[in-house]
DNA sequence: CGGTATAAAAATAATCATTCCCAACATCTT
DNA sequence: AAGATGTTGGGAATGATTATTTTTATACCG
């Protein structure tokens, strides 16, 4: 069960964020994709949330998807994980935690190791940036690859 | 000045490497393109590589500098960085350490925070994961983009 | 040294993820 | 209802990367 937050009461917009904050409009496109979305634990990419969301709306373009993930990160519904591997994954839940991609298959997962909020003010101390955010990315192999690979020793 | 480990010494090979390991011959493109790598303290992407290499091999292909980067990261003699962002970049130095990436252009690099080797082991206890290793990735703006952008007010 | 096998390079085509563009349709504003 | 604006679908375009094919360079063996 998804809440949508009505138009007028937005979520924050971004830093860097040049346009005055727009209020983006629930269409029927936006509800489903969030809601497919919402409904898995892993982090899908876009064209596994286009599979998903094609089974309910199966005229939608592949490039809705993209659009409105897009649309939707920068407007901090959804988060978009640029983790290591080739494509971008999306995630329903915005607040900070760390992620786990397996080496084998891609795939990612949460993983629930304690957030440390400390690591930010840090580097900005030792950085000539201005330091916006961190996160953190383990890599491992996953209990499926794990099985397929019963013959490979890991160390 | 770089130093060539010579092929009957190779450098140890990947965790998960099915083929026996095999010595890679240091050809004068190969020579070229880690001396490039190692000149720079960014974190270059293939074509920025290319580009770079191109001054001292103008018939160099830009599929010999990917074949090459690939090649000699599976080697263990650089590094390739899955950091976020659209292309993948490559580092000279091959010990962990962290990196920030620039919301406004992309450009990556080093930030001397102190390595946290204890996390692998916590992660690993807490995933049904097998842990090999992290990552942590700060997100910021560089000196040179809060130049161009004076105007906006990060928080 | 010459001839053959093998590895790597160059050139080019193919693929994959993502973005862009545009005509048709939907929704807001007054 | 009319005009302005936003959104969609579909397809073309782009950009990064990988694969394939041909050519060139290096290694091996007598």
């Amino acid at each position: 069960m998804i809440i949508f937050i009505p138009p007028a009461t937005s979520t924050p917009v971004n830093i860097m964020e040049t346009k005055p904050d727009n209020m983006i409009r629930i269409t029927t496109q936006r509800q489903i994709i969030l809601e497919e979305l919402a409904k898995v634990k892993t982090h899908p990419t876009a064209s596994e949330l286009y599979d998903m969301v094609r089974k309910r709306l199966p005229r939608i373009g592949l490039g809705t998807v993209y659009r409105n993930l897009e649309l939707m990160a920068e407007n901090g519904m959804i988060l978009k994980l640029e983790v290591g591997g080739t494509q971008k994954r999306f995630d329903a839940t915005t607040d900070t935690h760390y992620h786990i991609r397996c080496s084998g298959c891609g795939r990612v997962d949460d993983i629930d190791t304690p957030v440390m909020d400390d690591l930010v003010k840090e580097a900005a101390a030792s950085s000539s940036y201005l330091v916006q955010g961190h996160h953190v990315e383990f890599t491992g192999v996953c209990p499926s690859c794990q099985e397929k690979n019963k013959d490979v020793t890991y160390q």
